[in-house]
DNA sequence: TATTGTTATACTCTATAACTATA
DNA sequence: TATAGTTATAGAGTATAACAATA
């Protein structure tokens, strides 16, 4: 053993927000691997697209907790890979939202990918533990 | 109640990784309330420093698992804020880090406010919730 | 006037590749 | 040759401010 400290000293290791961040990149990790070519925000993006169909730009962002700007080139990309289309609504200075074919397929896809995905990260808790450790996030969270 | 869903569908709020996600984003929403002016992976840089004292670029990028290129800029903004020192080692090639007073004086501040911050978000658990949700984190972060 | 989508711009955090100075 | 620090560059992801079209 080195005198010197190998990781990050027990200081932040007993505190919730540093395990939480921990247990938040072990997650994400998996995630890129179970579900290649989407990002967490951005299948959150489809499957509410999906769930609201039509649904303009503004309301998304709002939905998501974004800065409508901000969702301008995210839906562009989206848009470049035929995930999505925009049509101008009956107010004309909306878009609307709709999955293509395309993006109906990529979607299931990466849920499946995201059943697997959950599996494999509750795979070291019980279901009583799965439950209370949702719980438990959930007071967390306010 | 409108026909469309308001926030992100209960698909998501199954899930782990998305509770995950909303925990984590309301704990760094209260850190950066009860830490002004660093966020919390600057301050693990501090504490590390503070608990290897000399410690290189190269070896401190390593601790907190970024290249050490991505230090060289951080350590600027730090060493521009006279938080740290850089020193030349004995082997030229390297940088010695080291807090400055003032360096030193905001951790402690950064110290006193985290343990504010972690009372605050751990106020709706118990203690022995607490213990398990660290423990359930330490499973899920493998 | 107010709202929607857009653009221009900028900031944070991160990485890769190539350079320099040392070893 | 190999390593430490640096630079140039790039790419996510995010925001604010201002603008045109439309309401």
């Amino acid at each position: 053993m080195d005198a010197k400290q190998k990781l990050t000293p027990g200081a932040l290791y007993g505190l919730l927000g540093y395990r939480l961040r921990l247990a938040q990149q072990a997650v994400f990790r998996d995630f890129a691997v179970s579900v290649p070519g989407l990002s967490p925000g951005r299948v959150g993006l489809l499957i509410f697209i999906d769930a609201n169909p039509g649904v303009t730009q503004s309301r998304l962002a709002e939905a998501v907790e974004r800065d409508r700007s901000t969702m301008v080139g995210v839906l562009d990309q989206l848009e470049a890979r035929s995930l999505i289309k925009r049509r101008r609504g009956e107010d004309r200075r909306t878009n609307g939202l709709w999955l293509t074919r395309a993006g109906c397929t990529l979607l299931a896809r990466a849920l499946r990918g995201i059943a697997r995905h959950e599996k494999r990260i509750a795979a070291r808790l019980s279901a009583a533990e799965r439950r209370q450790l949702l719980e438990l996030l959930g007071r967390i969270s306010g």
